[in-house]
DNA sequence: ATATTTTTGTACTTATTGGTACAAAAATAA
DNA sequence: TTATTTTTGTACCAATAAGTACAAAAATAT
């Protein structure tokens, strides 16, 4: 991959991936516009110079920020899928978010709707990317539940796409409820009707 | 409510209540971080020293703006219960919603939530007021679920309380999950969805 | 007429923003 | 050794941010 024959010349003393991984959580926590690049900088574990020799814009670091989220998510999803089955590795999404709010007192959601909904209407190169890596990360889900209902894990009467959709919307729906401000009844409801999506 | 009696002196040329619901406005299109000053009052129609005259930051309007989207949210669904019964008031949230994305492109969503995600840990202050202000309306739909029972428009098996939370929840990720980019026909089942919550 | 108060307008401050410029040091291949 | 390239560091830049200061004009009650 990052697999660049060593040219003359001192050599580059970051790794990009890790860098970019860095960032990737740095924009995760915060979001775009509150990340500045001195933010960036530090997280990144670069100096300006290095930045822009290496990079073209914090806007362009973004994208490769979301195009390497879609990757992660993928993979790791993918790997737990093969390990505890589909039904099981949708359901850990939500005790995700459930462990890290009981844990740290708070959530960050899933950095593509985040993203979506900072972006929209306002940057649309960024928007239109989103579009495409959430419909991405959508089919992985999509398939999931597919391979649920082969299992027997899920009931086959439903439309795949009907449950994956509700599931997704209810679950990143749970998130800005619990932002703001939702009670602890409420929360509870909400898993419990995640669970209810899965039957 | 703005009843002052009339001191000596030039009397204001603007009315605050008139300045804060077109402010308001704006900060429901634009969020709260991206209206500058500037931004505001062009939408207020006042200049920098009325503003601080009458009001001592941004963040103070800000506040003030989420406690009148609540005034003016209570007041109107109250208002349009009575014409068309608790039930087609909630089922009109999501036509608003759909209607708007017709017509114009986009959405907006709800401010309570939209700001609840921009200042999840970050302003405290606001985080709190809007977690008030949320639940607030979220008592107010809880009611016209209640009601919606005792007419027979909604069965009495179910709590109201898990209706009205899970139909906001998924009313909730609707918008979020437009924002990020959502097929035409996600949209269409989520729709659905919210049909059969109020089954 | 006068005291009072709000108006508008202009100028300013201090901090931060993303990004550029450039020199000197360091590390490596050839 | 030399050419090449990346490193760090410092100094910038123009734009924008929220907020302050203050004078002069305008509108009103008394």
């Amino acid at each position: 991959m990052t697999n660049k024959i060593q040219t003359r010349g001192r050599p580059k003393a970051f790794d990009e991936t890790e860098a970019l991984t860095a960032a990737m959580h740095y924009f995760w926590e915060h979001g775009y516009d509150n990340t500045s690049l001195d933010n960036l900088l530090v997280a990144m574990g670069i100096k300006k110079s290095s930045f822009y020799a290496t990079f073209k814009s914090k806007a362009e670091v973004f994208s490769r920020c979301l195009a390497l989220y879609r990757d992660e998510t993928y993979r790791q999803l993918k790997a737990l899928k093969e390990q505890i089955g589909p039904k099981a590795t949708m359901m850990q999404l939500t005790e995700m978010t459930i462990k890290e709010l009981e844990e740290s007192g708070n959530v960050k959601g899933c950095l593509l709707i985040n993203s979506g909904k900072e972006c929209y209407n306002r940057y649309s190169d960024l928007s239109h990317q989103i579009k495409i890596e959430f419909n991405f990360v959508q089919d992985l889900f999509v398939s999931f539940i597919k391979e649920a209902q082969e299992l027997g894990e899920i009931i086959s009467t439903k439309d795949a796409h009907v449950i994956s959709g509700r599931y997704m919307n209810t679950l990143n729906g749970l998130v800005v409820t619990i932002q703001a401000g939702a009670s602890q009844e409420l929360i509870d409801d909400l898993v419990e009707s995640l669970k209810e999506i899965l039957e």
